[in-house]
DNA sequence: ACAAACAAGTTACTCGAGTAACTAAAGAGG
DNA sequence: CCTCTTTAGTTACTCGAGTAACTTGTTTGT
């Protein structure tokens, strides 16, 4: 019922606790013979030295937290799977706290757990700030994701690299002929979303095409990325009477509606008009037709976060990265010719 | 950069130790003067009382631990959703171990932690046992799922009811006037999936319909419940020459290949063939033709979990739960009237 | 032969809380 | 007025490890 401790396994091996610590970590003089007479008795009573008392003296628990809004969003399953492997691969555990979305609920528990640090994977300026600057005085370590301003002396900072992912949505669509490239945007005001809609602007001056805000929609309240958000906004596309050959959007659930609902108005997708998603969740490869999207690399994101924090836990500096998405091109875009545009 | 004691505290309210600590945790014999004073320089130092010192006293962690082979299956990121919620409420930290299916390689690491408790989705009957009694050894409570023996003594079991289950679908399709109903069965030797047959053959006797092998085709090597593999075994279904007018899939994910691979063949559903999957991942109702599904309540599934988990630290009695699914009919399954049978 | 260096352990203090047992002062009851 | 009880607070020990400083015995060097 009760757990061994250090001393139970010094009596018995008939040695000093001193002797027992010094064994479990590996520490010099220690003859070979109690060596092995105490690793014995550490094995017969089946004894694991406490973590919490080793916390308290070390000053580390070796605990981490990652923070995110949804996991049954596909997308956050996978960098959570990347980092919890890769902090299990250096003897940490990782705490979720989902489902919550504010650090601010979470952040008073975190404290006091003497947690080693917090992957925040994504920030809200307006509220996090001050949450932030009380785990760093906590001495916290702290990893943000989807952020643009961050003080890197204090913070490590993991980002995806949205604008050039739309440069190359851009570069495959003109690549295959279309000129009239439509965006439908995501929910305003987040970090991440506005890269996007930056880089493809940007992107379509590049490639010297005439940029009209005629095919930029954009999301209206209750601010929406799902399957069906697509479905509206790709019918206010429509009805707006612009012609277009290619749409993007802003993540792979719309770009899915917007399928969805150019088959209602009777358009073949990518016969009539070519459709580019952003994340590649697995649903992505599997929906008829597949769809062609940006890959955003969801378990290496965890990998990175890990790494970030433990170099900030081991060697005291803080990092930064940027993570390149790359472009899967699967059948939901075509060459613009094949088909006619939208009369 | 160092957080602050209670000695801090102590001292800056000019009083003791144990007043704080009494303050802290409510306990009588303070008066107000003193209980305002200590609560102001609690705010004004931000003084977060260290759940590791605490931990060390009173034997409880307030963490469990949360075991599944695959986070990025939308099923597990639900019942994990729901676990931590519900823990969260009260006062529990959730560390998810996945990715490394077995017990065996986290069971060290939990020990040594102290966690108050494990949920173990998933038992292997031939590994796991070992690991198990040895996290009762360590004064850790228990739950499992999806396994039949279980001592119920010493551990909580939570199961779900895929018997009941199989037996509302069958109902559900011989309702539609459906006689001839396949089965494409999932990852052999799984308690879960054994459950899922039996359910199917012992339905199928209670309509008084003929139980055939020829209408239930087994999973082959690599063992494999992904769309592909629906995608194959329909495909031989349909060569065996068989007859049918329905099909049920061990999955939601089989029964989407299933629908693909009808289609490749010429056949519509649910005109010419009905098909039901398991699960009700979110994917199932975003399907062309929606699935018809058996709904597993995941998010309920944790939350029961943790209470079953609570009740057995709290109260120190274990539990036995088991939840019964619930048809979802959607596009996927019509009249048998309607089209033909398979010529 | 004798001090210095080293090997093999041990003693004792520390981390930051909870809490039983104690003390001191105020109030109640006769 | 004196005892008894209650209130308010303190002292001192505990949880289970890590580790600096110390002890003791054995080599090594000259």
């Amino acid at each position: 019922m009760k757990n061994h401790t250090r001393t139970d396994v010094a009596k018995l091996a008939g040695v000093s606790t001193a002797t027992v610590s010094n064994v479990l970590n590996n520490k010099k003089n220690i003859s070979d013979a109690t060596r092995q007479r105490v690793l014995a008795v550490i094995q017969q009573l089946d004894y694991q030295p406490s973590m919490v008392a080793r916390s308290l003296v070390t000053q580390e628990t070796r605990q981490l937290c990652i923070i995110l809004n949804d996991l049954e969003n596909p997308y956050y399953s996978g960098v959570v799977q990347g980092f919890e492997n890769e902090a299990w691969q250096e003897g940490y555990f990782v705490n979720v706290c989902s489902g919550y979305s504010d650090l601010a609920t979470y952040c008073d528990s975190i404290i006091s757990r003497r947690v080693d640090g917090v992957f925040i994977t994504t920030v809200r300026h307006d509220n996090d700030d001050d949450h932030i600057q009380r785990l760093l005085k906590a001495g916290i370590k702290v990893v943000v994701s989807g952020c643009d301003e961050v003080d890197l002396k204090q913070i490590s900072d993991l980002e995806i690299d949205y604008y050039d992912g739309m440069h190359q949505i851009v570069h495959h669509l003109y690549g295959l002929g279309h000129r009239e490239i439509s965006y439908l945007n995501g929910v305003p005001k987040t970090t991440t979303v506005d890269q996007r809609l930056d880089g493809y602007r940007q992107a379509l001056l590049d490639h010297n095409l005439t940029y009209g805000d005629a095919l930029l929609i954009f999301n209206r309240p209750p601010f929406e990325t799902t399957l069906l958000s697509g479905q509206q906004m790709v019918q206010r596309l429509l009805q707006s009477g612009r012609s277009f050959s290619a749409i993007i959007t802003t993540n792979d659930l719309m770009a899915m509606g917007v399928i969805r609902g150019l088959h209602q108005a009777g358009l073949r997708v990518p016969e009539d008009v070519s459709v580019v998603g952003i994340d590649n969740i697995r649903l992505a490869e599997l929906w008829e037709p597949s769809l062609t999207t940006l890959s955003v690399p969801q378990r290496i994101m965890g990998v990175k976060a890990f790494h970030l924090l433990y170099t900030n836990i081991k060697m005291g500096n803080t990092g930064y990265f940027k993570l390149r998405p790359h472009l899967i091109e699967r059948q939901s875009t075509g060459s613009a010719n094949r088909g006619h545009l939208r009369s």
